[in-house]
DNA sequence: ACTGATTATATTGTATACAATATTGTTGAC
DNA sequence: GTCAACAATATTGTATACAATATAATCAGT
């Protein structure tokens, strides 16, 4: 652990927004946040900005910061903005992606299907995280893929839902197979247009994702 | 102004960024930028910070931060994904745009079609991102269209030596015409694929582009 | 009793002091 | 003369003190 002390606490309480400990608008208080990880006010400043910059929080000038959860409609956005990004990222890829990137890729999808033969949710969603970021990875645009990752993090906690979808594991799997096909034949547009289609919020998982925000 | 003082040096040291004062790799004293302000390390600290969540610097922990201009490789790599982005703006828009946003989108582009006949080529450089922000604007997906911005003012200072190009404005000029029209008729492809060939890099702004990067 | 102004309090923003760590310079051994 | 170890120095990271400002609480006047 060469990071500071700020770093491990912004992590920290990312994690903890993240996971709905603070509930929206919020204020985060910088005294009691520095009692309850034993330091001064500075590292928590420090680790309030990152929030603030990540755009987890907001910050009104002299009055303090404030989370912000994402309501609906910005959840919808920032989905529809991820399609669009995987779709870029297939697009690159298609033309792109090395052998060993592919390998990777059909790995990774191969424990997606072991993980639903296996009938294990949550190790499918982890698996299926890397599947999606080796493509990212090979699209060969790592400034691209940086922002993919930046976005995928930010949504992890709200893309778990969908798992709980009956048959929404099966009908992911078979869409990662047409991805793959397309990425290995160089199929920019099928691959770019199912990957958008596969990350998209739409008909019951859109009704399933508002139902899980009335928390 | 009911900013910060830290805000305002953080504004003041983009720009220089930005400008080109510091060089890749030069490290940015915390003391001597204190001296230079007039005020405490720790507004230059908070400051830095956000230099270095935006990507203009690298912190290297107990040891500084350094300002990281991007190289060849890396622009090209934000240039494509602003031209993703702008696809992705442009393929919602053609669907969602209001009749006002046309108007706009409409305006904008007679002022940089005034900017031509005028051989203004700093104005035609202004108008022409007020036209790219109607189109995100257009998108009515406010996430991805403040990524859009995000990433066209950090390609900002990039994007300016493409005008000196000859006959570079009148074809961009000759483009927008046709994503007005394609977002006119709700077009999306249409829209989609000529945006992204109007922002891409390629052939000739590729080497105009390489080579402003010698200095 | 209610509203407005004024004071008191709390909280953010900034400056400074201190601690921890990396870098540099010097000294000594080989 | 070179390299290594150690001391000296400089710089970052953290804590605390102080200043500025917003919120609350009190009090006077109607």
């Amino acid at each position: 652990m060469e990071l500071k002390r700020a770093d491990k606490i912004a992590d920290k309480l990312e994690e903890l927004v993240f996971k709905g400990e603070y509930k929206d608008g919020q204020r985060l208080d910088e005294i009691r946040l520095a009692e309850h990880f034993s330091v001064s006010r500075t590292p928590i400043r420090e680790a309030l900005q990152r929030l603030v910059m990540s755009g987890m929080a907001e910050q009104i000038p002299r009055r303090g910061v404030f989370v912000r959860q994402p309501g609906p409609v910005e959840l919808i956005e920032m989905f529809e903005t991820m399609a669009e990004l995987e779709a870029a990222c297939g697009r690159f890829a298609a033309a792109r992606i090395t052998d060993e990137g592919l390998t990777r890729l059909k790995t990774a999808n191969d424990r997606c299907q072991q993980a639903i033969d296996e009938k294990d949710a949550l190790r499918y969603y982890s698996e299926n995280e890397v599947f999606h970021q080796e493509i990212y990875r090979g699209s060969a645009n790592s400034y691209l893929e940086k922002e993919a990752l930046r976005l995928q993090n930010r949504l992890k906690p709200y893309r778990r839902v969908q798992l709980r979808l009956r048959g929404r594991m099966k009908q992911s799997m078979s869409e990662h197979v047409i991805i793959v096909e397309a990425l290995e034949s160089g199929d920019a547009e099928l691959a770019s247009r199912t990957l958008r289609n596969h990350v998209a919020v739409q008909g019951e998982k859109f009704h399933q994702l508002m139902a899980t925000l009335q928390n």
